[in-house]
DNA sequence: ATTATTTTTTAGACTTATCTAAAAATATTT
DNA sequence: AAATATTTTTAGATAAGTCTAAAAAATAAT
């Protein structure tokens, strides 16, 4: 079927083209997969050998239908493993995406199909993004990020846009997770940042690079 | 660290050097593998350069004491997983082999002590293979070969020396599972096969190659 | 419209794991 | 002990994925 480093590729792909209308440069999935722009040229041109994106030298690139299908098929599997760790393994939030890093790579449509119905059908992963369905459908979560809340404005925490460990591990110290509630109590120009008051408790001091990666009710 | 195919070579060692006291054999693991002689004198070198074999050229190769940890680690998550799914995604025995030969090779020590936590500490899997803990320790299952009751004889059955889904399935028919209840009604001479009494119930006739793979309790 | 900068591609080399074919060592037969 | 057969190793090639360095194309700046 498609090796480890075709899925990475497409996946890469997938996650950047939701953030442009262009087609996907050679340089940025260069940058996401922490490797050379040459060695994502070579890959190109297998993968639309393969007819999973459509490229054309110096245009940047699309995924095609079956290459849309097969990236999607990775992050359900990436987020379902993610859900099994937490919510069965006791893993914490920011442990789980390496591991489900690998376990996304296993090839068995039983395999995720028994998980999927062990687990319950789950809607949303540990970091509130959604899980696709075997169909692979998802709903787009109705979210701001807290950069656009306004003061005296009340929410819920629904999810992170950023999964690195030591970023979770910050928002655990801060007291902020997926439910936590919020309201900002005030908004400083100079730096962006934002004072929180969480669960009508304590008050908390975030900046402007963290506010900007959490997700909340809109 | 290791990579898939050197961890599966280690295995394939381990395995064959259970079943003789020499060194094992190029040609062996070679047939095992299902690769080349000289595919196999490529990866020995490579092992033996990381202290995982100890290899004299022409002599056959032994596991290092670091060689033998690792191939039991492997053994132990292939076993685990394929508890795994048998008892927790509603996998029959004769499915989880090629999915746990993949699961196996996921690299976190947290997942599996937390999944080895999870199943509740197993001590088989669903071959009747004992699964090594944490140390690498494991009881040797006193059992013998199906082959070796004699008429009369009543015994249990504890396990499978074969996994492949064909056999599998064919116990299955036969109504021949672990647990089951097995008596030697006769055994046939001329080529060896036996008839069973199956939990007291119904008679089955297994030919000699069925029987060599079954163990029993002793 | 040139020139300069950035992006992308090509050319050639390296690594890992594999193969075929041939050579070397070991084991078996006569 | 010599000849024969088998096993194992070497030599050289190939495919996947990566890299560096250089060339080509596209963008941006003057
Ligand atoms: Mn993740
Ligand atoms: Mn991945
Ligand atoms: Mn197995
Ligand atoms: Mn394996």
């Amino acid at each position: 079927m498609h090796s480890y480093t075709e899925e990475n590729y497409l996946k890469a792909i997938y996650r950047l083209s939701n953030k442009t209308d262009k087609g996907v440069s050679t340089n940025s999935i260069a940058e996401r997969m922490e490797t050379k722009a040459s060695s994502v040229t070579d890959m190109l041109k297998k993968l639309s050998e393969k007819k999973l994106i459509n490229y054309k030298k110096y245009q940047g690139v699309t995924l095609t239908k079956k290459g849309k299908q097969v990236a999607v098929s990775i992050i359900r599997k990436h987020r379902l493993w993610e859900y099994f760790l937490v919510e069965h393994l006791n893993f914490n939030w920011d442990q789980v995406h390496p591991v489900a890093e690998e376990l996304e790579h296993i090839k068995s449509e039983l395999l995720i199909e028994r998980l999927d119905e062990f687990l319950n059908y789950p809607k949303y992963d540990p970091h509130g993004d959604p899980i696709p369905d075997k169909e692979g459908n998802f709903p787009i979560p109705s979210r701001i990020k807290l950069t656009e809340m306004s003061k005296g404005q009340k929410s819920v925490i629904l999810g992170v846009m950023e999964n690195a460990a030591s970023f979770l591990q910050y928002l655990d110290k801060l007291g902020l997770n997926i439910g936590t509630e919020v309201k900002v109590v005030e908004k400083h120009n100079f730096d962006n940042s934002i004072d929180l008051l969480i669960n009508n408790k304590q008050t908390v001091h975030v900046s402007h690079e963290v506010a900007r990666n959490i997700f909340v009710s809109n």
